[in-house]
DNA sequence: GCCGTTTTCGGCCCGACTGTTTTCAGTCG
């Protein structure tokens, strides 16, 4: 018999939150809470628990924050018996589907136990039907308005599994954010939320505002021609649908406290958390309007001078996640993150050669209109027939057609190169003799995505261990709202990038985004070189390299020195050979044995 | 249930809005 797999730190954490919501439904004080941060600290934890566990017994579980002898022990009974009996138990005693119900909007734990234990309630169908039948609104509490919030709200979470993609929300938002601003000059608008932190999905758009005439500018956002559905309209503050499904949102607030507010209103929760703590500890008070001093207001119209207040140098909104920035910012030891514009080249294009909709001059005439100041040339290869994917002998005619290009053009330089597909078991489409050849071999997976973790691992490290591989793209081959990302020992697989001299990519397109943060993250830490690549297939792509890739970076606290094509092109091919020469000896190595 | 440069006990973030209520509980961010 298989032995069982070990709970990652992902399902522990699920566990926990499960327990922390009964919790709260049974009014349990306090434990809710504690529960909900040990969940959050188990997730960012950098080791598996499991491992931990395994090491160093239930004292070593301890050494996770938030995690004491209680938790602890629920952690082990997990570990050991893949059960926590005390959850068990509280499912029993309320045989509800906790998860789904928890994500409608405007129901919540206690709402949740009172529909079970009057009518029966026990998932999002059960609760339709009540709904529809007129039950709901009998309850004490409930009304005939909660049955038609309830309703509107079952509808947005059957439309949507609750959050979009960042692609989708960033254009929205920034065109919301113009619109407002033509309406009030004067007042200051910023987009908030996730968004501002660039997370690679977002649960609904945030907007924060500071102005003399709140009234209007509340009015204004709740009539946009975006707007499908008001949920709630007060002096300061707008909830709305807008006709795309993605909820939106607007405070306005005095000017004196908008940077309060827009540190308040981007997040994280977590981090947020932690600010208020720092400032109760001074002594102080935050809230949205500002650092008070009992009635004295003493920062909020910057979110500089706030932090700045706390003691505190300045946290960019993509590190705001609690995961360590805190400790970090206390130090004074925050990361010097890569900037906007770091980027010179982009190693991942694809041409009319291939499924690209332009031609190879239009592609490198775009890239430098963007100030880039190289290219590689990455069409798909031989596996790839229905976008007619280049063979040897194809590939080879390309290569000479870009080196043709190259010697023509003055302070750009234009790479030869290759998307190379990867197959089931590791080797690639194109043979050896053709990738030396080329100045750039990026090696990715186009098919076979669902293999178990051993396999799919193994895959990807024969395929770094080619000489000539240089990049593994969108390594995970994730894409989101669609495709969960492989099942791979990511730890396995950075450690053989190491050895084998690759660069892993963050591919900035917006339905990839692979690497994600955290792996990007993790890699990184290990000494592996990353690249950002726009993955264009069209002009107009090639922004999202800086517009996407570069704030997802920032996420994974890289900077300029992590990423190999913020180089001058001569030390960014001079990094590739090396890494060449590194995968030569590891296989030399592996031969001999 | 967790935590500690006020603490091993006594705290635990805070305010807006809604709906159903006659002063507030629940939910959200």
């Amino acid at each position: 018999m298989r032995a069982r797999a070990a709970p990652s730190n992902a399902e522990i954490a699920h566990a926990l939150r499960e327990m922390a919501w009964f919790l709260e439904m049974d009014g349990v004080a306090f434990k809710p809470r504690a529960y909900e941060k040990a969940a959050h600290s188990v997730e960012s934890f950098e080791r598996p628990a499991a491992a931990l566990w395994a090491a160093t017994g239930v004292d070593g579980l301890r050494e996770i924050p938030s995690v004491g002898p209680g938790i602890g022990a629920r952690i082990e009974e997990l570990l050991r018996t893949g059960k926590i009996a005390e959850l068990e138990r509280l499912r029993a005693a309320t045989p509800i589907d906790a998860f789904a119900l928890a994500h409608i909007e405007g129901l919540g734990p206690k709402h949740a136990k009172a529909l079970y234990e009057a009518i029966g309630v026990r998932t999002p169908q059960e609760l339709e039907a009540a709904c529809r039948a007129g039950r709901v609104r009998t309850l004490p509490h409930f009304g005939a308005r909660s049955e038609t919030k309830l309703l509107a709200a079952l509808e947005a979470w059957k439309r949507t599994s609750g959050r979009h993609p960042i692609g989708e929300c960033l254009p929205l938002a920034r065109a919301i954010e113009a619109r407002l601003r033509a309406f009030a000059p004067a007042a200051q608008i910023a987009i908030a939320g996730s968004l501002r932190r660039f997370r690679d999905t977002i649960g609904d758009l945030d907007f924060v505002a500071a102005s003399k005439d709140p009234a209007a500018l509340t009015h204004c956002f709740a009539t946009l021609p975006e707007v499908s559905h008001v949920y709630a309209h007060g002096p300061g503050k707008v909830l709305v649908r807008l006709a795309s499904g993605i909820d939106a949102d607007l405070r306005v607030v005095q000017p004196g406290s908008f940077g309060a507010a827009l540190a308040y209103f981007t997040g994280s929760k977590d981090h947020n958390l932690r600010l208020r703590r720092i400032a109760k500890q001074k002594g102080l008070k935050l809230n949205e309007y500002g650092l008070f001093r009992g009635e004295r207001a003493i920062a909020g119209r910057t979110e500089e001078e706030l932090y700045a207040a706390l003691g505190l140098p300045f946290v960019p909104p993509e590190l705001r996640e609690d995961r360590g920035e805190i400790e970090a910012a206390l130090a004074d030891r925050l990361p010097k993150l890569l900037e906007h514009g770091a980027l010179r080249g982009d190693l991942q294009i694809q041409t009319d050669w291939s499924d690209g909709a332009a031609s190879i001059e239009e592609m490198v005439r775009a890239a430098r209109a963007r100030g880039l100041e190289y290219l590689a040339i990455t069409d798909h290869t031989r596996d790839l027939a229905m976008v007619r994917g280049a063979d040897e002998r194809k590939l080879l005619q390309q290569a000479t057609a870009v080196r043709a290009l190259d010697a023509k053009l003055r302070g750009f330089r234009v790479l030869a190169g290759a998307e190379v597909n990867i197959r089931k078991d590791g080797s690639l489409d194109v043979a050896d003799e053709a990738l030396e050849t080329l100045d750039v071999v990026g090696a990715a997976v186009h098919s076979i995505f669902g293999q178990p973790r051993e396999a799919a691992t193994r895959r990807l490290i024969r395929a770094m261990e080619n000489p000539h591989v240089d990049l593994l793209f969108h390594p995970t081959a994730r894409q989101l709202g669609r495709r969960e990302a492989m099942d791979l020992d990511f730890d396995a697989v950075v450690a053989a990038a190491k050895r084998t001299g690759t660069a892993l990519e963050i591919d900035a397109i917006p339905d990839r985004l692979d690497l994600d943060d955290e792996h990007a993250r993790v890699a990184a830490k290990a000494g592996v070189p990353l690249v950002i690549d726009s993955d264009a297939h069209h002009p107009s792509h090639l922004a999202y390299a800086d517009e996407l890739g570069v704030p997802l970076a920032r996420r994974a606290w890289l900077g300029p020195a992590d990423v190999l094509n913020t180089r001058p092109v001569g030390a960014f091919l001079a990094a590739l050979k090396d890494g060449r020469s590194r995968a030569r000896r590891g296989r030399s190595k592996a031969d001999a044995r």
